[in-house]
DNA sequence: TGAACATATGATTATCTGTTCATATATTAT
DNA sequence: ATAATATATGAACAGATAATCATATGTTCA
């Protein structure tokens, strides 16, 4: 990730050195991190938290999302926009009504972990 | 999570009122989706997704942390509290040293599960 | 005690983000 | 074709956020 040497900037380091390069090894390339990061940034909303949580138990509309959330269709619209850039959901049209659904099983799990996380504290 | 009764907004409304109200009915308090947010903002930065990774491998001190993040070391002490206050890293003091670590094993579940979803992408 | 080192904190600033408002697109029914 | 409905999009603004700089705290050693 990093290619220029480490410098000796505590006296700790010679005691690491090994486990340091063992972690520069094993470090995922910068554009994984950054993708990454970028993830989760979505999930890092409550809005958006809150419309993958309703998609929890069923396929939505959009309007159904809105009223369930208690944010406007718009802002909505702009949310779903994300998730859907984020391969978080997935949706179908059906005449004028468009539904949203969870894209796979990631997004529970990921949401589960948190979850289990935040209970412990 | 809302108390509003449900408008007819769409045709479709009728069609999935029992989800709708399955939806409502198992839908974590407003303060839980809240906290769960906040918690996924602490892995939606690359520096701290960085930090984090690092510690993966072993306990690190503030100064290889920041060399192997390649970041300043300010910049990675203000994370490094965020990172805290989340409980997502602990830390203990020898000497003139801080060393950091990973609190528990939520976190390398967390990132495993994100990383999946951008790795099946 | 004072100098050197490791880390933490506060203020500032530039950038990013989410909502709102206005409007556009798409579909259906009259 | 026109109106009505469902959703999407663009611009703009307010609030949040991460890095930087200056400085403070805490620890060790001479």
């Amino acid at each position: 990730m990093k290619k220029e040497p480490l410098v000796d900037c505590c006296s700790f380091l010679h005691l690491h050195e090994d486990a340091l390069h063992k972690v520069l090894g094993e470090m995922p390339p910068d554009e994984t991190l950054y993708d990454l990061a970028e993830l989760f940034k979505v999930f890092g909303d409550s809005t958006r938290i809150k419309i993958l949580y309703a998609l929890f138990e069923a396929e939505l509309c959009v309007c159904d999302i809105a009223q369930l959330v208690g944010v406007s269709q718009t802002a909505i619209s702009h949310q779903l926009r994300v998730l859907k850039n984020a391969k978080l959901v997935k949706f179908r049209r059906d005449g004028k009504t468009v539904f949203y659904s969870l894209a796979d099983d990631h997004v529970r799990r990921i949401i589960g972990q948190g979850m289990e996380h935040i209970q412990e504290s």
